[in-house]
DNA sequence: AGCACGCCGACT
DNA sequence: GTCGGCGTGCTC
């Protein structure tokens, strides 16, 4: 008989996969995609995914055998990890970091090293150390993490491992399950009450005891004991919440053999508790002729684009789409920017499929992920408990589909699709993309304002294309303004921030009590303080930022790493006490608007204001209702905030998104001054959009002010082409990181010269990036441009290489060298 | 990622 | 002479 051995791969940042012996008693249970529990290294178990099985015994290893298998059912399909594999190599990381990154946590599995004290110590000879660590270790079994925490500075490894030595402790590796099913205390009637005539028998007993039997009758109810359809059973929490009944009479309800609680098994995922299922909403011409063209387009292309303006309903088309995958039986994926995961859409999803539809966002905890994670794996087998839908944000492209039929991805140009830091570095846009090329799935991107490189995949036929041009409320688009601050500054004209143009509409809208939003890209009081007489200026220590000042926590405090500090009473450097704020943060916008519209009343959105899902919801409500009347906010504003009453926005500081230094900076001031200006739009008078800059007569605004979206296309790929940009170029980017500056230094160019080795390769840098110091970390950035014709895969092991030269040059070990594919 | 192994400086 | 620092490389 030949031995079973299993390829698994290990959530750690592992190229390879690793081969385990399977025991003979678990080769019936072994399959690919379940998890299993190895042993790796000298002691660490994992959880690992089986990718492979095979009987032939690989040469020159000692494999070491597989301890036990999790899963009765695979938790991943052989299609999911092709997945896995596309993204792994495409942006050049281990299949682990995938792995890490796909699985929910509580799937995740990493033992913990859990010590026991075996001996008092007092026959050995211990250190005064020793002693008192053995002393802290007692009798409970801890984790070695858990002592970390408790003793702090009086614990060190080598004391513990002299105790070890000594036989004084033992030493254990446990694996412990993050999930537990969550359960709760159900109660039903005694079995021995088998009919209604002992039941009634049995009410009348309780005659002395009226809150009992006023108990058991308000079960009876709460189960339909009466009626045809009886319930088993009903939840404690259920039956005595809100009623006065007390636990205790409960319990004497159990003794006298009435009633029998029991635990039971329960979803921690709230469901709707609505059972009627809305019907559709009936589209309109336009929605009606763009859905048509979609479904003409996906019979010829795999990918489809959809243009449409603001407002323009595109909900309801993607809506339609869904229901119509869903009848044929296939699984849909509706991917959207984390941001607007708003109980906006989540209930209109709901409303229209039901218990068909699965949530997935990272606000979830692990354990709720991992009851949607196998509802999504149910759908193969048991379709009717599955979930067929899934709205989630970008980690959700890697949830089990077995039978995916249509990709959305909405607001396809955010760039929160994008991951930044821990490897896998991926779009998952891009991605949804693969996943429809490799599922046979449909695709369907959507925006008002595409990336360009979407856009130019539509335009030169890759994706099909389609446009929808009218607001499904018949709301015309805004009239944009420009406002020239610089010479309202001069003339001493300005009120606060505001240009006596934008102060004129927002006074005006005001009185027809219509509101107003403001977009200004900075949160907290002031981006900076300065000495009023030396010029100093407080800068974080772990990084190469100023401080923010907050005023209302009256802290300074860093946007990069959260450090934070009190407000100085003087000057650091010579003592004066004039610190002056400068600059505008929303924060402070809102104080200085205050005086200016005194019977308004005011709200702020930003990460500071909305960093709950709740204090988002509320603000978003109040502005519904409209008990907000002019809302100052960061990005946040420019997404799912759909009012009929905002009559005007601003943009306070067009400067700073112009200026900003990045070849896409147009293509995002061009995204967010049309999306800002989407929320604007009254039924019966066009809402206004003034965008407030030093530079009125810069090229883009002219642009910007006819929303040309072509036009603002053709000059930015004239540029693009021009200076070797994508979608014409490749782009990717390396980030050399040291807590030394020197060694950054070294290292980087270390690696261009390797780079450069290959002459067709065009590099920019190292240079340090805007922030060239993030949490005590120095950072150096090269950028790599390539023709799109070089062999990609080549290349990138060449970089590969390169980087990986470049970290085993001496002193270099320590450095930590990224390669983010199609950065943003 | 962890963890052991190995090679150099400050202590008994 | 050893203890322990970190730099280097391997883990089925």
């Amino acid at each position: 008989m030949s031995d079973l051995y299993a390829e698994v791969i290990l959530p750690l940042p592992l190229h390879d996969a690793f081969t385990y012996q399977v025991p003979g008693h678990l080769e019936s249970d072994i399959a690919e995609g379940k998890r299993v529990v190895v042993q790796f290294g000298q002691k660490k178990l994992y959880s690992a995914l089986v990718t492979a099985l095979s009987s032939k015994k690989p040469e020159n290893i000692d494999v070491k055998k597989i301890y036990e298998v999790l899963d009765e059912q695979p938790v991943v399909l052989s299609k999911n990890i092709k997945l896995w594999r596309w993204i792994a190599k495409y942006y050049c990381c281990t299949l682990g970091d995938v792995f890490k990154a796909a699985l929910p946590g509580g799937l995740k599995l990493e033992s913990k090293s859990k010590v026991f004290a075996v001996d008092d110590g007092t026959e050995a000879e211990l250190t005064e150390k020793e002693q008192l660590l053995l002393q802290q270790i007692g009798s409970e079994n801890s984790t070695v993490d858990e002592l970390q925490k408790k003793l702090r500075n009086d614990f060190s490894y080598p004391v513990l491992k002299s105790l070890f030595k000594k036989n004084c402790i033992q030493i254990e590796e446990k694996i412990n399950a993050r999930y537990k099913p969550k359960t709760e205390t159900f109660v039903k009637l005694h079995p021995e009450i088998e009919n209604k005539k002992i039941l009634n028998n049995k009410l009348n007993d309780l005659q002395r005891a009226k809150k009992q039997q006023a108990l058991l009758l308000h079960f009876c109810e709460k189960i339909n004991a009466f009626k045809k359809d009886v319930l088993l059973s009903v939840s404690k929490k259920e039956l005595l919440d809100g009623t006065g009944f007390t636990p205790a009479i409960l319990k004497e309800l159990v003794k006298k053999k009435l009633v029998i609680q029991f635990q039971k098994q329960v979803s921690r995922i709230e469901e709707e508790t609505e059972n009627s299922q809305v019907s559709i909403n009936l589209l309109n011409k336009h929605q009606e002729k763009a859905l048509t063209e979609i479904q003409a387009s996906f019979e010829k292309k795999q990918v489809t684009l959809i243009h449409g303006i603001t407002a323009s309903g595109k909900t309801e088309i993607y809506i339609h789409l869904i229901d119509e995958i869903l009848k044929s039986g296939k699984q849909a994926l509706y991917l959207v920017p984390e941001i607007a995961l708003t109980t906006q859409i989540v209930r209109r999803l709901k409303n229209v499929f039901g218990k068909k539809v699965g949530i997935y966002h990272s606000k979830l905890s692990s354990q709720e992920r991992v009851e949607i994670w196998d509802k999504v794996l149910q759908f193969q087998t048991k379709p009717e408990n599955g979930y067929q839908v899934i709205l989630g944000a970008r980690s959700a492209i890697f949830m089990p589909f077995s039978k995916l039929g249509l990709v959305i991805v909405d607001e396809e140009h955010e760039n929160s699709f994008k991951q930044f830091d821990p490897a896998p570095r991926y779009n998952a846009r891009d991605m949804a993309v693969i996943l429809g090329l490799q599922n046979n799935a449909k695709v369907l991107l959507g925006s008002a304002t595409p990336s360009f490189e979407t856009y130019y995949n539509a335009v030169n036929g890759k994706y099909g294309l389609v446009n929808l041009k009218k607001r499904h409320t018949n709301v015309e688009l805004p009239e944009t303004l420009v406002a020239d601050v610089k010479k309202a500054y001069k003339r001493r004209q300005m009120h606060s921030v505001l240009s006596p143009e934008l102060y004129e509409l927002m006074q005006g809208a005001a009185e027809k009590n219509e509101q107003s939003i403001l977009f200004q890209n900075r949160r907290g009081y002031s981006p900076f303080v300065e000495c009023f007489t030396c010029g100093w200026i407080p800068k974080c220590k772990n990084c190469d930022v100023s401080l923010t000042y907050h005023k209302y926590k009256k802290r300074l405090t860093c946007h990069y790493c959260g450090y934070s500090q009190q407000m100085p009473d003087s000057c650091d450097n010579c003592g004066s006490n004039e610190i002056k704020t400068r600059g505008f943060g929303t924060e402070k916008i809102e104080d200085e608007l205050k005086p200016l519209f005194p019977n308004a009343s005011l709200a702020r959105m930003d990460l500071d204001t909305a960093r709950s899902k709740t204090a988002l919801e509320k603000i978003i409500q109040n502005l519904e209702s409209r008990k907000t009347d002019i809302l100052i906010g960061t990005q946040m504003v420019t997404k799912g905030l759909d009012f009929e009453h905002v009559s005007v926005v601003g943009i306070l500081n067009a400067d700073n998104l112009l200026n900003f230094p990045d070849f896409r900076a147009h293509e995002r001031a061009f995204q967010l001054i049309l999306q800002v200006s989407g929320r604007a739009g009254r039924k019966n008078n066009r809402g206004k959009v003034v965008i407030q800059t030093s530079q009125p007569e810069h090229p883009l605004l002219n642009l910007i002010i006819s929303q040309d979206y072509t036009s603002v296309f053709k000059a930015q790929m004239e540029e693009r082409k021009l200076f070797r940009y994508p979608p014409f170029f490749r782009l990717i980017k390396i980030v050399v990181k040291h807590k030394n500056q020197q060694t950054v230094d070294r290292a980087a160019i270390q690696l261009k010269q390797f780079l450069e080795k290959n002459n067709k390769l065009i590099l920019l840098g190292p240079e340090y990036p805007l922030v060239s110091r993030i949490q005590l970390w120095y950072q150096k950035e090269i950028w790599i441009k390539f023709d799109k014709s070089l062999h990609l895969d080549n290349t990138k092991d060449f970089i590969i290489d390169c980087v990986s030269k470049t970290k085993h040059l001496p002193d270099n070990s320590n450095c930590v060298i990224n390669i983010d594919v199609d950065p943003m």
